[in-house]
DNA sequence: CAGTATCCTTAAAGATACTG
DNA sequence: CAGTATCTTTAAGGATACTG
C-alpha cells in the first residue's frame, strides 16, 4: 500500500491531449458529426445502459422515423464505432442493436451537455 | 453543524431533471443546435477563458470566414444567451465580444465530449 | 470598422414505392 | 422482418458586392 489514500489501481496518468482553440473546434466538430443526424440522438438514449433492440423495436419506439432514416442513421452509428449490429441467420431475419463499450461512454459527456443546459435557468432569472 | 461529514456549505439538493429518452434526445439536440453552426466552435473556443475580441479580431484569428458567416454566428449566439456584443460609440465604430457567464460554463461540458473522443483509440486497440 | 444584401450551390432529410 | 431505391424539398453555407 502506498502512502497516499488514493486508490491503490488508480487509473494512468490520464494525460490529456494539447489543444488550441483551432483544433478544439475541429474536436469538437468531429463529435457533433457523429451524433449530429436527425434521428441518432434518440436510437442512441434508447439504446444506452445496455439495452439491445431489434430493427423494428427501434421502429417502434421512435415515433416518425421512416425505415429509410432509421437504416440510414443505424450505418453511420455503426461505421462511426457507436453502435454493435448483430444479424442472426433466420428467416425471417433478426437483427439487433447495441451501444459499443466506447458509444456506452457518450453518456456521461452527453450528460454534461443537459447540465448545460439545466444551468440555463440559474442564469436567466433577471 | 450537523452530524454528517458533509460540507457545511454544500450546494442545494441539485435536483436533476427527469429524463425519458425522447426528451433527452430533444435537450442535447437544443444543445446541439446552439452550436452546431459552422464557426461557432472555433468563435467559442477562441472566446473561452474570459478572452474578449473585436469583430476584427475574430476576422483576423479565424481563417477562411466571411464577414457574411462571422456575423450571422455571432448573431445567433448573442440570441442564445452565449455570447455578449458591446457597442462603443465611438468612430470608427468598436463592438467586442464576450463569453456570457452561463456560456463560459459550456467549457466543462465541450470538455468531456474530447475526453470522449480521446478514449477512442483505447478502445479501438484490436 | 463592422457590418448588410443578393444570388447560388449543395447536402440532409422527407415521401413513397419496392424486395430478399 | 429488415431493409433499398428514387425523387423531391429545404435550409445552411459560400461568393461577392455594397454601406453607415
Amino acid at each position: 500500500m502506498t502512502s497516499t489514500h488514493q486508490n491503490v489501481s488508480a487509473p494512468p496518468p490520464a494525460e490529456r491531449k494539447a489543444y488550441t482553440p483551432l483544433t478544439a473546434a475541429i474536436d469538437v466538430e468531429a463529435c457533433f458529426s457523429l451524433l449530429e443526424g436527425r434521428w441518432k440522438l434518440v436510437i442512441l438514449f434508447h439504446l444506452f445502459g445496455g439495452k439491445v433492440l431489434r430493427f423494428s423495436d427501434l421502429e417502434k419506439c421512435i415515433t416518425g422515423i421512416s425505415q429509410k432514416m432509421l437504416a440510414q442513421q443505424l450505418r453511420r452509428l455503426e461505421a462511426d464505432g457507436i453502435v454493435e449490429r448483430t444479424v442472426h441467420s433466420q428467416v425471417p431475419p433478426r437483427v439487433d442493436y447495441r451501444m459499443t463499450p466506447w458509444g456506452q461512454q457518450l453518456c456521461p459527456a452527453l450528460d454534461s451537455l443537459l447540465k448545460w443546459a439545466e444551468l440555463r435557468e440559474q442564469y436567466s432569472i433577471q
